[in-house]
DNA sequence: ATAAATATTTAGACATGACTAAACTTATCT
DNA sequence: AGATAAGTTTAGTCATGTCTAAATATTTAT
Protein backbone atom coordinates (compact mmCIF):
# COMPACT_ATOMS: atom_id res chain seq x y z
CA UNK A 1 0.00 0.00 0.00
CA UNK A 2 0.89 3.82 -0.74
CA UNK A 3 0.33 6.10 2.10
CA UNK A 4 -1.25 9.25 1.83
CA UNK A 5 2.64 11.25 2.51
CA UNK A 6 3.96 8.77 -0.47
CA UNK A 7 1.43 10.45 -3.28
CA UNK A 8 2.31 13.64 -2.09
CA UNK A 9 5.88 12.82 -2.55
CA UNK A 10 5.24 11.61 -6.26
CA UNK A 11 3.13 14.41 -7.06
CA UNK A 12 5.17 16.57 -5.89
CA UNK A 13 8.34 15.16 -8.27
CA UNK A 14 5.48 14.62 -10.99
CA UNK A 15 4.67 18.40 -11.26
CA UNK A 16 8.42 19.67 -10.59
CA UNK A 17 9.54 16.65 -13.67
CA UNK A 18 6.58 18.73 -15.79
CA UNK A 19 7.25 22.04 -15.19
CA UNK A 20 11.50 21.62 -15.89
CA UNK A 21 13.49 18.58 -17.37
CA UNK A 22 16.35 16.49 -15.95
CA UNK A 23 16.66 14.95 -12.37
CA UNK A 24 14.42 16.70 -9.89
CA UNK A 25 16.91 18.12 -6.65
CA UNK A 26 15.96 17.41 -2.62
CA UNK A 27 15.43 21.26 -2.60
CA UNK A 28 13.07 20.94 -5.40
CA UNK A 29 10.73 18.55 -3.52
CA UNK A 30 11.19 20.44 -0.26
CA UNK A 31 10.15 24.03 -1.46
CA UNK A 32 7.23 22.45 -3.37
CA UNK A 33 5.68 20.82 -0.61
CA UNK A 34 7.04 23.36 2.16
CA UNK A 35 9.04 21.00 4.34
CA UNK A 36 12.54 20.09 5.21
CA UNK A 37 15.60 18.90 2.72
CA UNK A 38 15.79 16.37 5.34
CA UNK A 39 12.75 14.94 5.34
CA UNK A 40 12.58 14.94 1.83
CA UNK A 41 15.60 12.91 2.17
CA UNK A 42 14.48 10.15 4.17
CA UNK A 43 11.46 9.91 2.57
CA UNK A 44 13.33 9.40 -1.33
CA UNK A 45 15.01 6.68 0.78
CA UNK A 46 11.63 4.52 1.03
CA UNK A 47 10.75 5.76 -1.95
CA UNK A 48 13.14 4.00 -3.46
CA UNK A 49 12.76 0.69 -1.54
CA UNK A 50 9.59 0.86 -2.57
CA UNK A 51 11.34 1.05 -6.44
CA UNK A 52 8.98 4.49 -7.08
CA UNK A 53 11.76 6.53 -7.74
CA UNK A 54 14.70 6.02 -9.15
CA UNK A 55 17.72 7.76 -6.70
CA UNK A 56 21.34 8.22 -6.58
CA UNK A 57 22.65 10.12 -3.40
CA UNK A 58 23.18 13.51 -4.19
CA UNK A 59 22.46 13.47 -8.02
CA UNK A 60 18.34 14.10 -7.87
CA UNK A 61 15.73 11.93 -8.69
CA UNK A 62 13.06 10.65 -11.56
CA UNK A 63 10.05 8.60 -11.22
CA UNK A 64 9.95 4.81 -11.60
CA UNK A 65 7.56 3.32 -14.24
CA UNK A 66 5.16 2.38 -11.50
CA UNK A 67 5.84 5.91 -9.49
CA UNK A 68 5.15 7.66 -12.84
CA UNK A 69 2.11 5.89 -13.27
CA UNK A 70 0.70 6.08 -9.56
CA UNK A 71 1.52 9.99 -10.02
CA UNK A 72 -0.34 10.49 -13.34
CA UNK A 73 -3.37 8.87 -12.18
CA UNK A 74 -3.25 11.28 -8.91
CA UNK A 75 -3.11 14.11 -11.28
CA UNK A 76 -6.12 12.74 -12.88
CA UNK A 77 -8.12 12.14 -9.86
CA UNK A 78 -7.11 16.18 -8.66
CA UNK A 79 -8.51 17.18 -12.38
CA UNK A 80 -11.73 15.50 -12.73
CA UNK A 81 -12.53 16.12 -9.11
CA UNK A 82 -11.96 19.77 -9.72
CA UNK A 83 -14.22 19.64 -12.90
CA UNK A 84 -16.91 17.78 -10.36
CA UNK A 85 -16.68 20.87 -8.25
CA UNK A 86 -16.62 23.34 -11.12
CA UNK A 87 -19.11 22.06 -12.98
CA UNK A 88 -21.92 20.07 -10.88
CA UNK A 89 -21.18 21.75 -7.63
CA UNK A 90 -21.20 24.88 -8.59
CA UNK A 91 -17.87 26.06 -6.99
CA UNK A 92 -15.68 28.84 -8.20
CA UNK A 93 -12.55 27.73 -10.37
CA UNK A 94 -10.56 30.09 -7.49
CA UNK A 95 -11.79 27.82 -4.36
CA UNK A 96 -11.24 23.93 -5.62
CA UNK A 97 -7.42 23.30 -5.19
CA UNK A 98 -7.76 22.63 -1.37
CA UNK A 99 -10.47 20.16 -1.27
CA UNK A 100 -9.42 18.46 -4.69
CA UNK A 101 -6.10 18.13 -2.99
CA UNK A 102 -7.85 15.92 0.00
CA UNK A 103 -10.26 14.23 -2.70
CA UNK A 104 -7.36 13.48 -4.53
CA UNK A 105 -6.34 10.10 -2.08
CA UNK A 106 -9.81 8.66 -2.24
CA UNK A 107 -8.86 5.18 -3.26
CA UNK A 108 -11.50 3.19 -5.56
CA UNK A 109 -10.46 2.69 -9.06
CA UNK A 110 -14.06 2.24 -9.57
CA UNK A 111 -15.02 5.67 -8.36
CA UNK A 112 -12.76 7.61 -11.15
CA UNK A 113 -14.07 5.51 -13.55
CA UNK A 114 -17.92 5.99 -12.30
CA UNK A 115 -16.95 10.15 -11.86
CA UNK A 116 -15.03 9.79 -15.43
CA UNK A 117 -18.84 9.01 -17.24
CA UNK A 118 -20.37 11.25 -15.07
CA UNK A 119 -19.08 14.48 -15.87
CA UNK A 120 -19.13 13.00 -19.59
CA UNK A 121 -15.60 12.07 -20.26
CA UNK A 122 -14.03 15.88 -19.95
CA UNK A 123 -11.16 16.52 -21.64
CA UNK A 124 -9.60 19.59 -19.34
CA UNK A 125 -9.97 20.71 -15.94
CA UNK A 126 -11.47 24.09 -15.13
CA UNK A 127 -8.11 25.54 -15.53
CA UNK A 128 -7.45 24.49 -18.71
CA UNK A 129 -5.59 21.91 -18.03
CA UNK A 130 -5.71 18.60 -19.67
CA UNK A 131 -7.11 15.44 -18.09
CA UNK A 132 -4.77 12.53 -18.24
CA UNK A 133 -6.28 9.92 -19.63
CA UNK A 134 -6.61 6.54 -17.72
CA UNK A 135 -4.07 4.80 -19.41
CA UNK A 136 -1.65 7.34 -17.69
CA UNK A 137 -0.95 9.58 -20.97
CA UNK A 138 -1.18 13.46 -20.58
CA UNK A 139 -2.59 15.05 -23.62
CA UNK A 140 -0.69 17.34 -25.13
CA UNK A 141 -1.78 20.84 -25.31
CA UNK A 142 -0.09 23.11 -28.06
CA UNK A 143 -0.50 26.02 -26.24
CA UNK A 144 2.57 28.53 -25.09
CA UNK A 145 3.03 30.49 -21.90
CA UNK A 146 2.01 34.02 -22.63
CA UNK A 147 5.20 35.61 -21.90
CA UNK A 148 7.06 33.81 -24.59
CA UNK A 149 4.93 34.81 -27.36
CA UNK A 150 6.34 37.27 -29.14
CA UNK A 151 4.92 41.14 -29.70
CA UNK A 152 1.76 42.15 -31.52
CA UNK A 153 0.93 37.73 -31.33
CA UNK A 154 -2.90 37.57 -31.05
CA UNK A 155 -4.28 34.09 -29.40
CA UNK A 156 -6.45 33.09 -26.60
CA UNK A 157 -6.30 31.80 -23.62
CA UNK A 158 -6.70 28.08 -23.24
CA UNK A 159 -5.73 27.62 -19.85
CA UNK A 160 -3.53 28.82 -16.67
CA UNK A 161 -0.65 26.63 -15.47
CA UNK A 162 -1.40 27.69 -11.66
CA UNK A 163 -4.17 26.69 -9.02
CA UNK A 164 -3.52 29.05 -6.73
CA UNK A 165 -6.35 31.60 -5.18
CA UNK A 166 -4.55 35.14 -4.84
CA UNK A 167 -3.73 34.29 -8.70
CA UNK A 168 -6.84 33.21 -9.92
CA UNK A 169 -9.15 35.85 -7.99
CA UNK A 170 -6.58 38.34 -9.57
CA UNK A 171 -7.03 36.87 -13.46
CA UNK A 172 -11.40 37.26 -12.41
CA UNK A 173 -10.35 40.97 -11.52
CA UNK A 174 -8.82 41.26 -14.77
CA UNK A 175 -11.66 39.95 -16.44
CA UNK A 176 -9.32 36.84 -17.91
CA UNK A 177 -10.73 33.69 -18.20
CA UNK A 178 -10.50 30.23 -20.51
CA UNK A 179 -11.23 31.13 -23.89
CA UNK A 180 -10.56 35.08 -23.53
CA UNK A 181 -8.91 37.02 -26.52
CA UNK A 182 -6.12 38.59 -26.04
CA UNK A 183 -3.36 40.11 -27.76
CA UNK A 184 0.12 41.32 -26.79
CA UNK A 185 1.26 44.19 -27.32
CA UNK A 186 3.95 45.60 -25.63
CA UNK A 187 7.14 44.15 -23.53
CA UNK A 188 8.87 45.84 -21.15
CA UNK A 189 12.17 45.10 -20.95
CA UNK A 190 13.21 46.38 -17.20
CA UNK A 191 11.02 43.77 -15.81
CA UNK A 192 9.77 41.89 -18.10
CA UNK A 193 6.11 42.94 -17.63
CA UNK A 194 3.68 42.93 -20.23
CA UNK A 195 0.92 45.54 -21.85
CA UNK A 196 -1.90 43.39 -23.24
CA UNK A 197 -5.08 44.08 -24.48
CA UNK A 198 -8.45 42.55 -23.85
CA UNK A 199 -11.79 43.24 -25.06
CA UNK A 200 -10.39 46.33 -26.77
CA UNK A 201 -9.27 47.35 -22.97
CA UNK A 202 -5.59 47.64 -22.28
CA UNK A 203 -3.63 46.22 -19.33
CA UNK A 204 -0.49 45.70 -17.67
CA UNK A 205 0.37 42.82 -16.31
CA UNK A 206 3.82 41.12 -14.36
CA UNK A 207 6.09 38.46 -16.11
CA UNK A 208 4.94 36.34 -13.14
CA UNK A 209 1.61 36.60 -14.34
CA UNK A 210 1.97 36.51 -17.85
CA UNK A 211 3.95 32.90 -17.71
CA UNK A 212 0.96 31.63 -16.04
CA UNK A 213 -1.16 32.17 -19.12
CA UNK A 214 -1.64 29.43 -21.78
CA UNK A 215 -2.35 31.04 -25.10
CA UNK A 216 -3.11 29.12 -28.47
CA UNK A 217 -1.64 31.62 -31.07
CA UNK A 218 -4.81 32.16 -33.42
CA UNK B 1 -7.21 19.92 14.49
CA UNK B 2 -8.73 16.67 14.54
CA UNK B 3 -7.33 13.84 13.19
CA UNK B 4 -8.41 10.74 10.90
CA UNK B 5 -7.98 8.84 13.81
CA UNK B 6 -9.93 10.62 16.48
CA UNK B 7 -12.96 10.88 14.15
CA UNK B 8 -13.02 7.16 13.05
CA UNK B 9 -13.19 7.13 17.41
CA UNK B 10 -15.60 9.45 17.37
CA UNK B 11 -17.52 7.65 15.02
CA UNK B 12 -17.15 4.29 16.43
CA UNK B 13 -18.45 5.85 19.73
CA UNK B 14 -21.61 7.20 18.41
CA UNK B 15 -22.68 4.04 16.08
CA UNK B 16 -22.68 2.02 19.74
CA UNK B 17 -24.37 4.44 21.40
CA UNK B 18 -27.34 5.00 18.83
CA UNK B 19 -27.32 1.04 19.23
CA UNK B 20 -27.68 0.58 23.37
CA UNK B 21 -28.03 2.90 25.77
CA UNK B 22 -25.23 3.79 28.87
CA UNK B 23 -22.11 4.44 28.37
CA UNK B 24 -20.00 3.05 25.74
CA UNK B 25 -17.01 -0.13 26.85
CA UNK B 26 -13.70 0.26 25.87
CA UNK B 27 -14.21 -3.41 24.43
CA UNK B 28 -17.15 -2.66 22.57
CA UNK B 29 -15.44 0.46 20.75
CA UNK B 30 -12.19 -2.08 19.88
CA UNK B 31 -14.68 -4.35 18.54
CA UNK B 32 -16.68 -1.49 16.23
CA UNK B 33 -13.21 -0.66 14.88
CA UNK B 34 -11.15 -3.87 15.31
CA UNK B 35 -8.58 -2.92 17.11
CA UNK B 36 -7.14 -3.85 20.75
CA UNK B 37 -8.68 -2.56 24.31
CA UNK B 38 -5.37 -1.14 24.77
CA UNK B 39 -5.23 0.89 21.28
CA UNK B 40 -8.14 2.18 22.68
CA UNK B 41 -7.44 2.95 25.87
CA UNK B 42 -4.92 5.18 24.60
CA UNK B 43 -7.00 7.04 22.31
CA UNK B 44 -10.04 7.65 25.38
CA UNK B 45 -7.11 9.61 26.78
CA UNK B 46 -6.11 11.74 23.84
CA UNK B 47 -9.80 12.33 23.35
CA UNK B 48 -10.59 13.17 27.04
CA UNK B 49 -7.79 15.86 26.42
CA UNK B 50 -9.80 17.29 24.07
CA UNK B 51 -12.67 17.52 25.69
CA UNK B 52 -14.58 15.67 22.60
CA UNK B 53 -15.44 12.79 25.50
CA UNK B 54 -16.39 12.34 28.93
CA UNK B 55 -14.39 9.66 30.50
CA UNK B 56 -13.29 7.76 33.33
CA UNK B 57 -11.17 5.18 33.95
CA UNK B 58 -12.73 1.83 33.73
CA UNK B 59 -16.31 3.62 34.23
CA UNK B 60 -16.76 3.79 30.29
CA UNK B 61 -17.52 6.68 27.83
CA UNK B 62 -19.77 9.22 26.15
CA UNK B 63 -19.49 11.49 23.72
CA UNK B 64 -19.17 15.20 24.78
CA UNK B 65 -21.50 17.92 23.09
CA UNK B 66 -18.77 18.99 20.83
CA UNK B 67 -17.83 15.28 20.21
CA UNK B 68 -21.31 14.58 19.19
CA UNK B 69 -21.49 17.47 16.96
CA UNK B 70 -18.24 16.20 15.33
CA UNK B 71 -19.61 12.66 14.84
CA UNK B 72 -22.74 13.47 13.39
CA UNK B 73 -21.26 15.80 11.47
CA UNK B 74 -19.23 13.13 9.64
CA UNK B 75 -22.03 10.43 9.37
CA UNK B 76 -24.00 13.32 7.75
CA UNK B 77 -20.91 13.14 5.42
CA UNK B 78 -21.17 9.57 5.26
CA UNK B 79 -24.63 9.22 4.67
CA UNK B 80 -24.62 12.30 1.85
CA UNK B 81 -21.85 11.07 0.07
CA UNK B 82 -23.89 7.16 0.06
CA UNK B 83 -26.45 8.88 -1.76
CA UNK B 84 -24.27 10.85 -3.61
CA UNK B 85 -22.68 7.47 -5.00
CA UNK B 86 -25.64 5.24 -5.50
CA UNK B 87 -28.26 8.23 -6.96
CA UNK B 88 -25.80 10.30 -9.38
CA UNK B 89 -22.39 7.59 -9.85
CA UNK B 90 -24.57 4.42 -10.30
CA UNK B 91 -23.14 2.64 -7.99
CA UNK B 92 -24.87 -0.54 -6.12
CA UNK B 93 -25.89 -0.02 -2.44
CA UNK B 94 -23.90 -3.03 -1.36
CA UNK B 95 -20.87 -1.08 -3.40
CA UNK B 96 -20.73 2.07 -1.77
CA UNK B 97 -19.37 1.85 2.09
CA UNK B 98 -16.25 1.54 1.74
CA UNK B 99 -16.01 4.51 -0.35
CA UNK B 100 -17.88 6.50 2.02
CA UNK B 101 -15.81 5.76 4.59
CA UNK B 102 -13.00 7.60 3.09
CA UNK B 103 -15.06 10.47 1.60
CA UNK B 104 -16.75 11.12 4.75
CA UNK B 105 -13.50 12.48 6.11
CA UNK B 106 -13.02 15.25 3.62
CA UNK B 107 -12.96 18.42 5.78
CA UNK B 108 -15.00 21.12 3.74
CA UNK B 109 -18.23 22.71 5.07
CA UNK B 110 -18.48 24.41 1.70
CA UNK B 111 -18.13 20.82 -0.15
CA UNK B 112 -20.93 19.26 2.14
CA UNK B 113 -23.30 22.35 1.52
CA UNK B 114 -23.20 22.26 -1.97
CA UNK B 115 -23.14 18.19 -2.41
CA UNK B 116 -26.56 18.80 -0.46
CA UNK B 117 -28.31 21.31 -2.64
CA UNK B 118 -26.91 18.95 -5.40
CA UNK B 119 -28.50 16.08 -4.26
CA UNK B 120 -31.81 18.45 -3.42
CA UNK B 121 -31.39 17.96 0.52
CA UNK B 122 -32.20 13.81 1.11
CA UNK B 123 -33.88 13.01 3.90
CA UNK B 124 -32.59 9.19 3.33
CA UNK B 125 -29.31 7.55 2.45
CA UNK B 126 -29.86 4.46 0.15
CA UNK B 127 -30.02 2.35 3.19
CA UNK B 128 -33.13 4.35 4.37
CA UNK B 129 -31.05 6.03 7.18
CA UNK B 130 -32.25 9.10 8.23
CA UNK B 131 -29.34 11.72 7.16
CA UNK B 132 -28.35 14.14 9.98
CA UNK B 133 -28.86 17.82 9.39
CA UNK B 134 -26.68 20.38 9.13
CA UNK B 135 -27.80 21.59 12.97
CA UNK B 136 -26.84 17.92 14.12
CA UNK B 137 -30.12 16.30 14.84
CA UNK B 138 -30.24 12.50 13.15
CA UNK B 139 -34.37 12.52 12.39
CA UNK B 140 -36.35 9.20 13.90
CA UNK B 141 -37.65 7.04 11.39
CA UNK B 142 -40.52 5.18 13.95
CA UNK B 143 -39.61 2.15 12.12
CA UNK B 144 -39.09 -1.10 14.48
CA UNK B 145 -36.67 -3.87 13.43
CA UNK B 146 -38.28 -6.88 11.79
CA UNK B 147 -37.32 -9.56 14.46
CA UNK B 148 -39.44 -7.42 17.28
CA UNK B 149 -42.48 -7.17 15.00
CA UNK B 150 -45.80 -9.73 16.58
CA UNK B 151 -46.55 -12.32 14.12
CA UNK B 152 -49.04 -11.54 11.18
CA UNK B 153 -47.66 -8.01 11.49
CA UNK B 154 -47.80 -6.57 7.54
CA UNK B 155 -45.29 -3.70 6.81
CA UNK B 156 -43.05 -1.74 4.82
CA UNK B 157 -39.36 -1.83 4.77
CA UNK B 158 -37.86 1.52 5.02
CA UNK B 159 -35.02 1.08 5.66
CA UNK B 160 -31.63 -1.12 6.62
CA UNK B 161 -29.29 -1.04 10.00
CA UNK B 162 -26.54 -3.12 8.55
CA UNK B 163 -24.09 -1.51 5.99
CA UNK B 164 -22.23 -4.83 4.93
CA UNK B 165 -21.83 -6.17 1.38
CA UNK B 166 -22.48 -9.14 2.29
CA UNK B 167 -25.53 -8.68 3.89
CA UNK B 168 -27.17 -6.36 1.07
CA UNK B 169 -26.38 -8.36 -1.70
CA UNK B 170 -28.14 -11.68 0.21
CA UNK B 171 -31.30 -8.92 0.84
CA UNK B 172 -30.58 -8.28 -2.90
CA UNK B 173 -30.86 -12.12 -3.57
CA UNK B 174 -33.92 -12.33 -1.52
CA UNK B 175 -36.18 -10.08 -3.37
CA UNK B 176 -35.88 -7.28 -0.27
CA UNK B 177 -35.05 -3.63 -0.72
CA UNK B 178 -36.77 -0.53 0.42
CA UNK B 179 -40.17 -0.37 -0.33
CA UNK B 180 -40.86 -3.75 -0.14
CA UNK B 181 -43.73 -5.22 1.60
CA UNK B 182 -43.44 -7.78 4.28
CA UNK B 183 -45.58 -10.02 6.01
CA UNK B 184 -44.30 -11.78 9.10
CA UNK B 185 -45.65 -15.77 9.09
CA UNK B 186 -44.09 -17.00 11.88
CA UNK B 187 -41.39 -17.04 14.70
CA UNK B 188 -39.56 -20.28 15.52
CA UNK B 189 -38.57 -20.02 18.76
CA UNK B 190 -35.74 -22.62 18.73
CA UNK B 191 -33.16 -20.40 16.67
CA UNK B 192 -35.53 -17.08 16.25
CA UNK B 193 -35.74 -17.28 12.69
CA UNK B 194 -38.87 -16.43 11.14
CA UNK B 195 -40.89 -17.12 8.58
CA UNK B 196 -41.87 -14.34 6.09
CA UNK B 197 -43.92 -13.13 3.13
CA UNK B 198 -42.42 -11.05 0.08
CA UNK B 199 -44.81 -10.71 -2.89
CA UNK B 200 -46.58 -13.74 -2.44
CA UNK B 201 -43.78 -16.12 -2.07
CA UNK B 202 -42.84 -17.31 1.41
CA UNK B 203 -39.66 -17.14 2.74
CA UNK B 204 -37.15 -17.96 5.53
CA UNK B 205 -34.57 -15.81 7.02
CA UNK B 206 -32.75 -15.74 10.10
CA UNK B 207 -32.84 -13.46 13.31
CA UNK B 208 -29.27 -11.76 12.44
CA UNK B 209 -30.62 -10.56 9.41
CA UNK B 210 -34.01 -9.45 10.97
CA UNK B 211 -32.94 -7.60 13.28
CA UNK B 212 -31.69 -5.44 10.80
CA UNK B 213 -34.40 -4.64 8.39
CA UNK B 214 -36.20 -1.44 9.53
CA UNK B 215 -40.53 -1.95 9.18
CA UNK B 216 -43.08 0.73 9.19
CA UNK B 217 -46.12 -1.14 10.41
CA UNK B 218 -49.09 -0.49 7.81
C1' DA C 1 43.16 24.47 -7.40
C1' DT C 2 41.50 25.64 -3.36
C1' DA C 3 38.19 28.15 -0.44
C1' DA C 4 33.59 29.45 0.21
C1' DA C 5 28.89 28.80 -0.62
C1' DT C 6 25.23 25.76 -1.53
C1' DA C 7 22.95 21.38 -1.49
C1' DT C 8 22.23 17.05 0.55
C1' DT C 9 22.41 13.48 3.86
C1' DT C 10 22.86 11.54 8.53
C1' DA C 11 22.00 11.49 13.45
C1' DG C 12 19.11 12.02 17.07
C1' DA C 13 14.52 13.53 18.77
C1' DC C 14 9.60 13.85 18.83
C1' DA C 15 4.38 13.03 18.02
C1' DT C 16 0.90 9.85 16.46
C1' DG C 17 -1.27 5.63 16.62
C1' DA C 18 -0.73 1.04 16.63
C1' DC C 19 0.88 -3.54 19.07
C1' DT C 20 1.83 -7.34 23.01
C1' DA C 21 2.45 -8.59 27.64
C1' DA C 22 1.72 -7.62 32.23
C1' DA C 23 -0.74 -5.39 35.92
C1' DC C 24 -4.70 -3.84 37.79
C1' DT C 25 -10.00 -3.18 38.52
C1' DT C 26 -14.55 -4.77 38.37
C1' DA C 27 -17.97 -8.36 37.95
C1' DT C 28 -19.48 -13.04 38.66
C1' DC C 29 -19.89 -17.44 40.72
C1' DT C 30 -20.01 -20.67 44.42
C1' DA D 1 -16.51 -13.44 51.22
C1' DG D 2 -12.98 -15.19 48.36
C1' DA D 3 -11.65 -17.06 44.02
C1' DT D 4 -11.96 -16.75 39.27
C1' DA D 5 -13.14 -14.62 35.07
C1' DA D 6 -13.70 -10.69 32.30
C1' DG D 7 -12.64 -6.09 31.19
C1' DT D 8 -9.44 -2.24 31.27
C1' DT D 9 -5.24 0.22 31.79
C1' DT D 10 -0.18 0.70 31.89
C1' DA D 11 4.46 -0.17 30.27
C1' DG D 12 7.39 -0.87 26.77
C1' DT D 13 8.09 -1.32 21.70
C1' DC D 14 7.51 -0.25 16.83
C1' DA D 15 6.58 2.20 12.19
C1' DT D 16 5.61 6.53 9.97
C1' DG D 17 6.73 11.00 9.00
C1' DT D 18 8.26 15.09 10.74
C1' DC D 19 11.96 18.29 12.83
C1' DT D 20 16.83 20.63 14.01
C1' DA D 21 21.66 20.41 14.12
C1' DA D 22 25.72 18.54 12.42
C1' DA D 23 28.36 16.25 8.91
C1' DT D 24 29.40 15.47 4.24
C1' DA D 25 29.24 16.21 -0.85
C1' DT D 26 28.95 19.17 -4.77
C1' DT D 27 29.19 23.48 -7.14
C1' DT D 28 30.85 28.10 -7.74
C1' DA D 29 34.05 31.75 -7.46
C1' DT D 30 38.48 33.64 -7.09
Amino acid sequence: MITLAEENYLKAILSISLNEDGKVSTNAIANEISTSAASVSDMLKKLQEKKLIKYEKYKGVELSESGQSKAINILRKHRLWETFLVNKLGFNWSEVHEVAEQLEHIQSAELIDRLDIFLEHPKFDPHGEPIPTKEGKIPSTNTTPLNELQVNTKGKIMGVSLDEKDFLDYLTKLDITIGTEITLLEKINFDKSLSIKIANTKQHISNDVAKHLLIKIS
